[in-house]
DNA sequence: TCCTTGCCTGTGTGCGGCACCCAGGTTCTA
DNA sequence: TAGAACCTGGGTGCCGCACACAGGCAAGGA
């Protein structure tokens, strides 16, 4: 049996995050009755394991919680982890997509920017700069 | 003078960001003494602007404040400006870098799991697909 | 035996940038 | 004069933790 930091090193993840996952109910510890101490069998590991791959694979702590329930009504969560690795990849490639947009006008403004000379404050505008770029949509 | 509703209409940006940035102090409305509604005149309609403006150039609300105190001091904030631009467009070049790993990984494991039958609970993994991964890092 | 160190506990707050909801007061329109 | 549409403050929720506080408990050394 494990304790908190006992189950974060052999899972390799920080004891906060273990205290979050008891908190949202994703690991379902036991207690020492003597002083109260979370503790936490193999299935505990198996499944705080499972959570650090899932994470890496870009699943949500929601996510998670749906494939365990699953797994714990005895039913395949795999149908179910295909669907939500599609509806992730989606959620991503749009992610991407708006972050390198956003990168290229950044880096835009700032190449425009190397032939213009810092303004001084006149009470009219806050700072050319930034009020130079043209409106995104 | 404008009312919230009528700031976010001028300046394109919902009554709720409107209220966010009164609270958070990025825009300091006077009061209309008779119902103790927020009142803004133009130079709030500019800053909202503004807001909108920088905050499409990804600068966060807090880098606007930082603006906006120069400003309010007769400082210039354009050598600030792009300091903090530079320092932005580092840390959303990492970003993607890292959602475009991770997007891999996800693209591989559906890809991956194609040719892999729907497992059925055992008892002892969870969901072999996902336990078939191998761990990041 | 006492002291230190290093675990552990629960609870609460903070991050970013809002969105949404509630209950109630006010103002505009038909 | 009624109802719609606005306004107010205050609170909560999102995501995934990180950090802090105050205190209890365990194991070691001097």
């Amino acid at each position: 049996m494990l304790t908190v930091n006992g189950l974060s090193k052999a899972a390799r993840i920080t004891p906060d995050a273990v205290r979050h996952y008891v908190r949202i109910g994703l690991l379902v510890p036991s207690r020492d009755p003597k002083n109260g101490y979370r503790l936490f069998d193999d299935e505990a590991l198996k499944r705080a394991r499972f959570i650090r791959r899932a994470k890496g694979l870009g699943f949500t702590l929601q996510d998670i919680q749906t494939i365990f329930s699953y797994a714990d009504n005895g039913r395949s969560p795999c149908p179910e982890v295909r669907a939500i690795i599609q509806q992730r990849i989606a959620e991503n490639r749009a992610g991407v997509m708006e972050q390198g947009e956003l990168l290229e006008r950044m880096e835009d403004a700032l190449e425009r920017w190397k032939s213009m000379p810092d303004g001084e404050p006149d009470g009219d505008e806050i700072c050319h700069l930034i009020e130079s770029v043209p409106l995104a949509r």
